[in-house]
DNA sequence: AGCTTCTGCTCTCTGACGCC
DNA sequence: GGCGTCAGAGAGCAGAAGCT
């Protein structure tokens, strides 16, 4: 396995962040570098309630690996929209990342979440998470065997962030109410063009891991692809098995605009 | 019942550790 | 010796239990 495929413990550094997020956004740009971002974070007073220590440890820990990787994409893509786009679909974005930056995060929510969510049942515990971390352990997907304290730890985190960008009620719980959950438009947009331009083929997009975040099958990614194609964002062909795409913003940066164009 | 204390849980913060 | 990762300490919170 990939070294990068391994789970971590860095959710324990912060779980969804999204007011802190926000912020960060705000006061990023463009070409700035971590230790930049931290001391003009530090400067800007933004954040009086944490230590400098915390506030690097969330710059550094948690903001950095999700929105300053592929030279900053990510948080250029964010600022652009974060205005405009409302707090619940902004949040959907910053699951996407967090969860491409925290694979335990992803396969929590792929083999855990939509796994409940289909089965009918209401509630996702800690002690659901717990087993889950188990078992990736036994399965070698830690470097090493965690502590009991840290399993238990994490096993939190997992559904805590899961709190934090809507799948899951808020609120301290050690089982917590599964909410109803749908991709947004903005964000279903943003994950369509984005595997795009990573350079994913039209039909192996409709079946990317990325997707099932939002618990979506290849049909169901089809339905939302015909929804963006009502906005005049592509034009799509389904013939049988083979679908064939016209995409219609050329750039990331042209469809954030559209989408903070509203 | 209403109030207080206790208990357990979550999450933040920071020091320690090991690796390069 | 700098950096990334890990885990313990402790603050804060909420619900349970106990008391009057």
């Amino acid at each position: 396995m990939a070294k990068g495929d391994l789970y971590t413990t860095q959710l324990q550094a912060g779980l969804g962040l999204v007011s802190e997020t926000k912020a960060l956004l705000e006061l990023w740009s463009p070409g700035m570098s971590v230790s930049q971002l931290c001391q003009v974070a530090l400067d800007s007073g933004r954040f009086p309630n944490v230590t400098a220590r915390r506030l690097r440890n969330i710059v550094v820990e948690c903001f950095a690996p999700r929105y300053l990787v592929s030279n900053g994409a990510p948080a250029q893509h964010l600022k652009q929209v974060v205005g405009t786009v409302p707090g619940s679909d902004l949040a959907q974005l910053m699951l996407v990342f967090t969860s491409r930056a925290n694979p335990i995060l992803s396969d929590f929510i792929g083999s855990v979440y939509w796994q409940r969510y289909a089965g009918g049942y209401t509630e996702v515990s800690n002690e659901d998470a717990r087993v889950f971390i188990e078992r990736a352990i036994d399965d070698g997907k830690t470097a090493k065997r965690w502590s009991e304290s840290t399993v238990r730890r994490v096993s939190a985190y997992l559904t805590g962030c899961c709190a934090d960008y809507g799948l899951l009620e808020r609120g301290l719980r050690s089982s917590r109410r599964i909410l109803p959950f749908r991709i947004s438009y903005p964000a279903a947009a943003y994950l369509a063009f984005d595997l795009h331009f990573a350079g994913i083929g039209d039909n192996a997009l409709l079946t990317h891991p990325d997707w099932q975040l939002f618990g979506l099958a290849r049909e169901d990614v089809l339905d939302e692809l015909k929804k963006l194609s009502l906005k005049g964002h592509l034009i799509i062909q389904a013939a049988g098995d083979v679908v064939r795409i016209s995409w219609k913003q050329p750039s990331m940066e042209a469809l954030c605009d559209a989408l903070s164009q509203r």
